[in-house]
DNA sequence: CTTGGAAAGTCAACAAGACTGACATAAACT
DNA sequence: AGTTTATGTCAGTCTTGTTGACTTTCCAAG
């Protein structure tokens, strides 16, 4: 899937918008918000499950490239080693991860999902869909895609080539 | 755990559009790849002063709303009031925040910004400000617009009012 | 007027999850 | 053989969330 449509339009970001300091203020709260609500559904899940967002993050990453590494999800996550691996462990042991030596680099561990991750993964990810197309639809796709490319722009533009990477993935 | 989050909104919202899963995936981690670096430039000052996000927040509704109560800040930002209180005890001993008893109702506290807290405020909401100024600006007007839909959509039914409301205060 | 309940705020103790730092082990690389 | 890399672990700290218990203040019913 070619994600060229957030690519962002020449020109367009030479125009001089005019902003003033409320307009960006509501922006930066609409952020908050919005975030609160985003996260909303996933962590009324996770208390059933004495999980927290940490560990709805690894498993949605791992989900989304099975097989990736511990340093690779790290990366990613943007966390410390030890902060991932506390929770890497729960999920090991409570069977929803699989972590398996590398076959080229026996160093590394590869990580996967297993049946019972999968059914939380989609059980959380649902619920965060719902919330994601309820939204969309409401807002119509123009503004869908002004969405995407404002929240495009937000990114660190060190993490932005990553994340559009990443996204690739089949 | 009653909640009319999946409430619909009358009118706008009839365009059946086409999300596929992978569509709503790439939203969810648009949303969290873009809060990080939302986050990302406060943060950093907030080291340089031995506070969190949860300082930030509460000084960035005080500064809205200056002379609003302990009830109002702690209905807006979503915490309990034990949690915030840690927060604003710091506040007010370091010199940042100003908290008055208040006049009709002497139960009530009204919490004002210092001049060092307004400093303060100034600097984390300016590096926020120029991160958003700089996204909305590459991404240019339109695509703005759709960025506030979306958001207003995203926050749950029950806050959205409030948050609305609130943002038209002068 | 008194009194009992509710509301606003404070204090204390605890838990989750982030962090740093030090160290261990195994495998790969040079 | 020695170094670097990938991962895991232990210990300790910090921020920020939680619940429970408490004080002060207000208000309204008796």
């Amino acid at each position: 899937m070619q994600r060229n449509r957030l690519a962002r339009q020449p020109g367009r970001s030479e125009q001089l918008l005019f902003l003033t300091d409320d307009q960006l203020r509501q922006g930066i709260e609409l952020m908050f918000f919005a975030y609160r609500g985003f996260t909303a559904d996933p962590d009324l899940i996770l208390e059933n499950y004495a999980y927290g967002r940490a560990h709805h993050r690894a498993i949605h990453f791992i989900n989304r490239k099975q097989g990736l590494t511990v340093n690779e999800l790290l990366d990613i996550m943007g966390v410390t080693k030890q902060s991932l691996n506390r929770v890497l462990r729960q999920l090991v042991e409570d069977g929803l991860v699989d972590s398996r030596v590398g076959k080229q680099d026996r160093r590394q561990r590869n990580l996967y999902l297993t049946e019972t991750g999968e059914t939380l993964e989609w059980e959380l990810s649902d619920a965060q869909r719902k919330r994601m197309r309820k939204a969309f639809s409401n807002a119509g796709p123009e503004a869908v895609h002004g969405f995407r490319t404002v929240l495009e722009q937000m990114i660190d533009p060190s993490l932005r080539e990553k994340v559009l990477n990443a996204a690739d993935v089949p």
